[in-house]
This record gives C-alpha cells, sequence and structure tokens, in this order.
DNA sequence: CATGAATGAGTCTTCATTCAT
DNA sequence: GATGAATGAAGACTCATTCAT
C-alpha cells in the first residue's frame, strides 16, 4: 500500500518489460498473452492479475515509458516559441528517446491495432501535442510536416538500423563497412543532430520574407 | 447493365480494391477476409479463388501499385549520383506516391504484420533500394538518415493529415481552421518540396574533383 | 457411341489412373480434386464432365479393376467345395491381384472414408463374398479367420514392401541386404504361397479328426 | 456429485475415451473436433487446452495403449529366437490386444490420415519391430510375411466381426446364425490361436546346430 | 499471487460441387 | 469436352478473457 516503491511485486514490472520487447519484435497483434506469460515462465491467468486487459499493459507501457515526454511537454508548455525554444524541444525529446527507442518504434509500427485504444491515444495525443509545441503557433502545412518529420527522425534511425539485422543474408544491407561500429546509441546521437537540421528551417513566427 | 456480358469479371481488382481500403483504414491484422468478402458482396471462398492467400492480396496490392516507384528506381539505377540526381530522384518518388499515398502508409503501418511476408519483403527491398539510390555511395550514418527521412515524408504528410481526420471529436487535431482546405493533394505538393529541403543537405563527400 | 473400345476421350481412362496413384499413395480423404485435375492437366470442372462425384470416381476404379475379382467369383459360385477348389480359389484370387495391388492397399486403407459409399460397398461385399467361397459353407469362426487371412495376405505383403521405402533414413528398415531385389511380381509370388499354406489348413467340410 | 471437489477433471482420459471411440466408428479424418466436443459437453477450444493437436489426441490415444505392446517388445528384446519364443510373443501380443481391439482397427484403417503423423510413426514403428521380433534375424520374405500375417490377424478378426455388426441389414452378412454368440473375447481367443498356427511354419533356416 | 480449466467468438483456409458459357 | 467463377459448408486452430479454487 504505502511507501511508493515498495517491491510488492516485481511481476508487474516484468511483464511490461517482456510485453514490449515481444511487442515490438513481433507487433502488438502478433504477439499473443500466451507467448507472454510463457516467457515469464507465467501462467496466462497471472497476466490478468496484474492487468484488466491485454491493452491495459500496453497502457501500464506507456506510463512506465513516457514520462519523458510528459517532462518535455511540461517544459515547453512553460515557454515561448522561439527558434532556440523549439531546436531545446527537440534535443530533449531526441534525448529523452534515446533509452525508449524500442518504445517510438512499437507505437509507430503499430498504430492500427492502437488505434481505437486508451494506450493508443494516450500516446499519439503526446505526440502531436509535441509537434504542435515544435512547429509552434499559427504554422503552416510546410513547417507542421518539418516539426513532424524532426520528431520522427528518431524513430527512422531505428528503421536504417534494423535492416543491418533483419536483412538476413540476402544481400544488400545498407551498410556496408562503414557501420559496422554504429551502435544504437551513436545512432540516436546521429539522429538528434539531423532531426535539429530538419526542424532548423522552421523560422517562426516572423517568416524572413514579411 | 450496361455491357451485356460483364467484360470478364474485375473481381480479382476490386478486391485489391477494396483490401487495399479496409487494410488502410484498419489495418491487416485487424482486418478480416470476412470483411473483405462480405463488403465486395461476395465469399469468402471467392476470394480463395483468386488469391492462394490472405497475404498474397496483398503482394497483389503491391504489385498494382508499385510501378511508378520501380519505374523510378530504374531510371536512379542508370544515372551516377549527383545532387541534382538525388532531387530528381525525390521529386519523382513524391509524385509517384502522390496517387498512392494510402500504399505507402498501410506498408509503414503494418510492418510487423507483413515482416516475414513475401509482401513485406517486396515492399521492404524497394524502399531500401531507394533509400540508396538517394544517399548515394559512400554515405555516412547522417546521410542515409536525411535520404531516409526524405522519403519517408510523404507518409508522414499523411500522419498529418489523419491527426484532422480520426482525431473524431474528442479535440486536439493538429489542424483547427487553417487546414480546412488542404486537399491531399495539396499535402503532397508541399511533402515534395519539404522532401527536397531535407534530402537537400546531402552532399557527398568531396569526389576526387573537389 | 457404337464400338466398345472407340478412343471417345482417354479423359476419363486417365482420372482413373491419376485418382488410383494418388488415392493409394495419399488417401481417399487426403486427396483432393484440384490435386488430381492439376497433375492431368486440366480444371476440375473437367472432373465433373466425366464423374458425377468425387465417389463416383472410386466407383470408376472398382469397375474397371475388379473384374478379375469378379471372374474368380463367377469360378467359385459353379464349383462346389473342396480342398482342392479352395486352393484354386485363392490362386486365382492371388494371381488376380498381382497387377492390382494399389487397389487392394487402397481399399484396406481406406475403409473408413469408404464405408458408406456405393464403391466401399461394392468392394466390400465382393471380399466378403470371396472370403466366403474360400472357407466353404458351415465353417467355424476359425476357418473364417483363416480364409480372410489367406486373402489378405496379398495386402499385407504390401505393406511388408512399403516398409522398406517409407522407411526414411531413420534405421531399421524391415529388410537388410536380403531383400534388395523383391520386386513387386516377386513379393506378390510369395504372398500367393503363403496365402496357401495359411488357407491349407481350413479342411473342410469332413474335418479330420471326425 | 458423488467426490465433493471433482478429482481434478478427468477430461483429458475422457477426450481420449471418446476419441478413440468415434476415430474407430468412423475413422481420423472423418470425425471432426466438433464432434468429439459435443459428444462431451465442452467446447472445441477445451479439447485444445489439453492436446496441442488433433494429431496430439492420437498420440494421447498410442501413450494410453500401447504399453502392452511396449512390454511384449521388451520381454523380446531380452530373448533370443526360438520357435518356443516366437510363439509366446505371439500369445502376448494377442492377449495385450484382447482389450485393445479397437486400437489396431484403428491405426490399421487409417494408415493413409496418419501416415505422416508423429503418432502414426509411432504406432507403425511398434508393429515393425514386432514383426522383425516374431521371424527373427535372417528370415526370407515367406517368414516375415507369415510374422506379419500372424500378427495382423488379431485385426482381421475384427474385420470378420464387423461384418456382422455394420452389414446394417442389406444383406450378406459374413455370419449367419451360427455366429449368434461370438463375443468379441471368443473372438480374440480364437485368433490368437489361428495366430499361433499361421506364425507356427517359421522354422528358422536350420542354425549352426542343425 | 497465481493456476488450471474452460469458453465463445472469430481466424484463415480447403473442399466438393454447380453452372453459365 | 471443358473452363472460369463462385458458393456453402465445414475444418483445424488461436486468442483474449473468466472464474472457482
Amino acid at each position: 500500500m504505502g511507501t511508493p516503491h515498495s517491491p510488492r511485486s516485481d511481476t508487474r514490472a516484468r511483464i511490461i518489460e517482456v510485453s514490449l520487447e515481444l511487442f515490438s519484435e513481433q507487433g502488438y497483434e502478433q504477439t499473443s498473452l500466451r507467448e507472454i506469460a510463457d516467457r515469464l515462465g507465467v501462467t496466462k491467468a497471472a497476466l490478468y492479475y496484474h492487468f484488466k486487459t491485454k491493452d491495459d499493459i500496453v497502457l501500464g507501457i506507456v506510463e512506465r515509458m513516457a514520462a519523458p515526454i510528459d517532462e518535455t511537454i511540461e517544459w515547453g508548455r512553460q515557454q515561448s516559441w522561439s527558434p532556440g525554444m523549439r531546436d531545446e524541444l527537440i534535443r530533449r525529446f531526441a534525448d529523452g528517446m534515446a533509452e525508449r527507442a524500442p518504445l517510438l518504434r512499437f507505437f509507430h509500427e503499430n498504430q492500427p491495432a492502437l488505434r481505437d485504444s486508451p494506450a493508443g491515444l494516450a500516446f499519439r495525443n503526446r505526440m502531436v501535442t509535441m509537434i504542435q509545441l515544435v512547429h509552434g503557433p499559427e504554422a503552416d502545412f510546410r513547417e507542421r510536416l518539418r516539426a513532424t518529420m524532426a520528431l520522427f527522425t528518431v524513430h527512422s534511425a531505428m528503421f536504417l538500423l534494423k535492416q543491418d539485422t533483419s536483412g538476413c543474408g540476402h544481400g544488400d544491407s545498407v551498410w556496408g563497412e562503414p557501420l559496422q561500429a554504429a551502435t544504437l546509441a551513436e545512432a540516436i546521437g546521429a539522429a538528434r543532430e539531423v532531426a535539429l537540421e530538419i526542424g532548423g528551417r522552421i523560422s517562426h513566427p516572423a517568416p524572413a520574407h514579411s
């Protein structure tokens, strides 16, 4: 009851962990509760002790992982828009996502499955808000699009990295040798910079040609 | 009634049409063959007359829709890389995708479901090839990432537009009034330009004649 | 119309041929009309031009293959029972079946599928009649059983031969080297002799120990 | 009602029981899981709780029923071949099968359906081993055939008895009155003796001490 | 905390069969 | 003689979920 982080049961935590893993590897629909339970060495019924619903697990995932986004959003809300604030926003987002890359990937790749679920909404709303904060008020379509691209860059980095892994043997990986050492961390670093460049052209609210 | 004996059943084509529609609206896994069949006014078995497998329908979709990508790839292969060629490549891709926006969206949002399927491979391979053509040989991670983002911009434009549509009443659409008139066509136009800007900074690490 | 063996269409014959082949290889239920049609290079619908029903094909098989049994039965009906007649009956049966071994095997291994079908009945009745002719009137259970075994010996020879073939690599074939040369024909020859021995103890109607 | 909290659900056992019943009555392919479930008063899904697969049910059947064969095989392996041992082997097999007659019949009549299934293999391997033990080493084709026939006699007895039962009214049962009293037990008794006679002529090609 | 047993709805798929052409 | 298109019934199997214990 009382103490916030009492070790009450780490099962709940492990469920979230394993679920995120499987969900991002195989997709939400492709991952069955049996699979999750098996990998945890418990029964399906046990999952239902901790979560009311499959979707509820996703909600759990979001709650545990979305904290940095929320902080960034909170910070963003207290600033007024300026190019510098925009850059800082992107920077914070990219850094916050560094350790949560799989989460981003998971939500991007499972939109249809989560479209109507509370968890899906919860996440999409956060992304939409972030995008709005980045492009600021009264932005036109181009600028909104740039903001979107800037934020999605982190996710796309994942896409690129995956090519290397999943290009199982049939040649033509995106990387030849130059990339042998690109760890996920390095990739995210690079993604941050590219994201800044992409977002960088959003000049607002006073356009240059006024 | 029109033509007496129907021009030899366009059912196959209609299946592809309707399937793409449903697949992109609800996702691949979330769309059952019954649903497709019902909307077409035929039986599930009829689908199996025309396609060996649910996945085979997706393959059909790809085949009918990917022609412009293939042409662009073909063109790209015959050029040698240069900034101008890169821009032209992006331009052609964006234009080709203009009428096929749902296809892009469909594949992006259903990666997990299609990961191991022939159809999924077929499409991902095309995308990977396009990306490689855009960034050209010997590009580093940042440049590859830019290339990726440039091409994905078209898809992200879809994401933005959808917010407007699917934000069914519960607030927080990305667009308030300013976007009331942004037709899909206009959006793609804008996406093309943004894509060009994003791709634009790829400047090859000074070739021999620097 | 007229001439008995006019070459009207050898398709019918080929259907029977191929069907028997597939039916005995894989079983009746496990063989679909599509499979038969494919192997013949025609459409399923074509099969329905020649046969009213899947079961009707089996009937066709029986009709074309059961002639020798019918002749043997006919002959048997005109004799009165004696040990010599019994032996001759077995001999004729075994010889007649020599070229139709697959047929026997097919019916034996597909009894459940054909239990209630006309074709199944047609064949089982023939076998029952043969058995009755072999053991003669007023035989007791033991003698009937012997008669049955004598006739089934031909089929069991098939079982043995198959072991050799289908024991795909996991060792322990029924035959080591001594059997390398046992062709189907030789096997049937041997089966005939064993069948005679097995049937041979049926001494009837005047038992020796009376 | 009887025992308060049921002895922990004998459902698994009942599934096996009912399945064997239906499988032998109608054949493996002709029996649907719905049928089994219905007769048990449970849902199809319940079957899948206890067995991974339809085929797995057959495996369950084999495991529960094949114990006596395994014991006989075990015993046979520890003897060295002699006519007496051979007779004892056949005797034990026949006795062991007395209560499991339907099992034998089931496997014989469903070979095609089970040919490639684990359950089918499991059973066929046992039979092949038994046959080898009966005819001993260095037997020729005739002797192997005799061994086979000896063991199959038990099954053939079933065939005969069935004629009586399933010849439902449309004439030609193998038995008229003389068999009214032949219970299954008696039949197996007779089969045992016939099997012994049939196996009896296997006389090994004069070993060293001839 | 967790399990064992079971459910009901739904999935994809296959098949024998029909019929207009 | 044969095909192309379609059907209706059924099949095996999977899944999220529930509940008594």
